[in-house]
DNA sequence: GTGAAAGCGCTAACAA
DNA sequence: TTGTTAGCGCTTTCAC
């Protein structure tokens, strides 16, 4: 395997000189620019990265680390990041953990012993304490996510997110427009310091709004984010409540599972109970009938979250927040109430 | 940062010897072995990956091309490998590549300019030849296929896969007992090199065993894996062929999309079409009906993977190949078809 | 514009 | 059992 030495014996120059070129470095003549660069391709060189990582003492890997990666809203995203890394020219560390785990430690852990030069966290709490984030070790970004709970400095950190409580309140006005007012909430936890806190207090503004009280046997908690836990409550609320017309879910996939329940209690979407969430899966296209959604922009947000972390770390801009919007993305799970 | 040069000088000892001990190599006395240990706890050493990497000429690290990483069939074996790499001391490097792209030639790529000690190939073609394996320049395993098109010495490489053509005939023998003879079969291309193709000679074989003749007006190919492509071809194949009273796809996903196109037409799954797949994705558990599947042993799969490839880099094994079982998941989509 | 040389943190002979 | 030392491949001063 050629190395710098190589192209410099066979060029007849000093490894400095390889090195410069194959930096792009300015003092260099046309003439050992084009040697060395013919030559790099003859050899069929591949840089080192162990051996430039340790002379710079950073590597050039972003870390992801990924909460909760059943979930398949995350995958696009990750593809997104993934890619978005290598056209920057940096490389992507990818550690998935349980939903329940925490990112922060886990993240701090693989900050230092890989030396990332930043951190995406996907997924995470948005309760951070600047105490717990300064273990951290390296710029950070929240995707998909931002700190809302916590008392983060918005200088000391970036992310981009949707704005959850305005797109929850959005998918529950939406719900009421049709009429709806015994609307159910499905969550993992009103108190999660997360997603689903942040989207149920959109849920109870609009139901607010409306003169709807807030009913706390609607609000169904599921206690995780899987679509088993969101199956089996569903079913719950269908025995508990059969005056449930709506429900409201804060991802795709827990809506989905809410439609199996739906169906396997011999009711019917959108006839019996109308339905709709936040993500915007491929899958919830599949659905029948497909399922109504406020669609987030998943490989964009992959995309903002690499452009801002990468610019933060080539310092060439300070952190930044972003707020992207959701679309509708009109299916067949809501249906007009006719009293 | 600390370094072992600290902990040498914190301990009064040479480098080599800190080295020694954190590497657990006999030779040492147990008392600097714990002066050194307890030393790196209080310095909060954490080993610089690049430095061994570099010492070592090698990484440490396991690439994972996934081929058409979109298919939700591959997550849970992600998150599987991931798992098992880290346990092993080993750890991932990920590269997701579109399902049209050339696996072996990325990860040729990736293991010269990572210095990969290993590479596991998800999702890809079953025709590899010697010549293009050898610019692999590291051992490899084939997860989720093999090589059964290919001219691989067998001894070369690694492999976990089901055997695709005896489940393919499984899954179309069923519908045959069922009665159905108008067994479509949903698949990429029926000369793929890989999953479709072996799959499509198992269905093909048992229903020349069964005595019906291919019929190639049943046979949909939609040129990739993605959902959409499933959808259109289910689409089309029910204007075509309003006689097709059954439906084997080689993958989950594209079945799902297939229901949907069903319900679309306004038929109904089992009673005018019968459905069953290969793969028992989480998603096909939440399908109306619940998806027939032969589920495949995705964690395991994953585990095994990584489980052979690290036996194989630290010389404990030689190369091998492990034949996994799939299981039927009887869901709701398969009827007994009443002339 | 180019070269020589030191050093990044770690490993692994080879000596002692 | 331990220490000395020469690299691994690359970057980066500092001379020239």
């Amino acid at each position: 395997m050629a190395t710098i030495k190589d192209i410099a014996a066979y060029c007849n120059v000093a490894v400095s000189t390889v090195s410069r070129v194959l930096n792009n470095h300015p003092d260099v003549s046309a003439d050992t620019r084009d040697k060395v660069l013919s030559a790099a391709r003859n050899l069929h060189y591949v840089p080192n990265s162990s051996a430039r990582d340790l002379a710079h003492q950073q590597t050039d890997s972003i870390g992801l680390v990924v909460r909760g990666a059943e979930n398949p809203f995350f995958t696009p995203i990750i593809r997104a990041i993934e890619r978005s890394c290598e056209d920057k020219g940096y490389s992507m560390s990818l550690h998935q953990i349980p939903a329940g785990e925490d990112e922060v430690s886990e993240g701090a852990k693989l900050v230092q012993s890989k030396r990332l030069k930043g951190l995406i966290l996907l997924g995470g709490r948005y309760d951070y304490t600047r105490e717990e984030v300064s273990t951290l070790g390296a710029p950070f970004m929240c995707c998909s996510y931002t700190n809302h709970f916590g008392n983060l400095d918005r200088t000391s950190f970036s992310s981009v997110s949707i704005n959850d409580k305005a797109e929850a309140y959005r998918a529950a006005e939406l719900l009421i427009e049709c009429g709806h007012s015994k609307i159910a909430v499905l969550l993992d936890s009103i108190h999660d310091r997360s997603i689903s806190e942040r989207r149920y207090r959109g849920y109870c503004e609009a139901l607010a709004d409306a003169g709807i009280p807030l009913d706390e046997g609607l609000v169904c908690e599921t206690v995780d984010f899987s679509m088993k836990a969101a199956y089996e409550r569903t079913i719950r609320l269908l025995e508990e409540r059969p005056d449930v017309t709506a429900l409201f879910s804060v991802a795709d996939s827990m809506a989905i599972a809410a439609m199996k329940a739906i169906s396997d209690a011999g009711l019917s979407v959108p006839q019996d109970i109308s339905i709709i969430a936040i993500d915007g899966i491929e899958m919830s296209l599949y659905t029948t009938p497909t399922l109504t959604t406020l669609a987030q922009p998943q490989a964009l947000m992959g995309e903002k979250a690499v452009e801002i972390l990468v610019d933060v770390l080539d310092g060439k801009a300070s952190h930044s927040h972003v707020r992207l919007e959701t679309t509708l993305r009109p299916g067949g799970t809501m249906g007009r109430l006719h009293p």
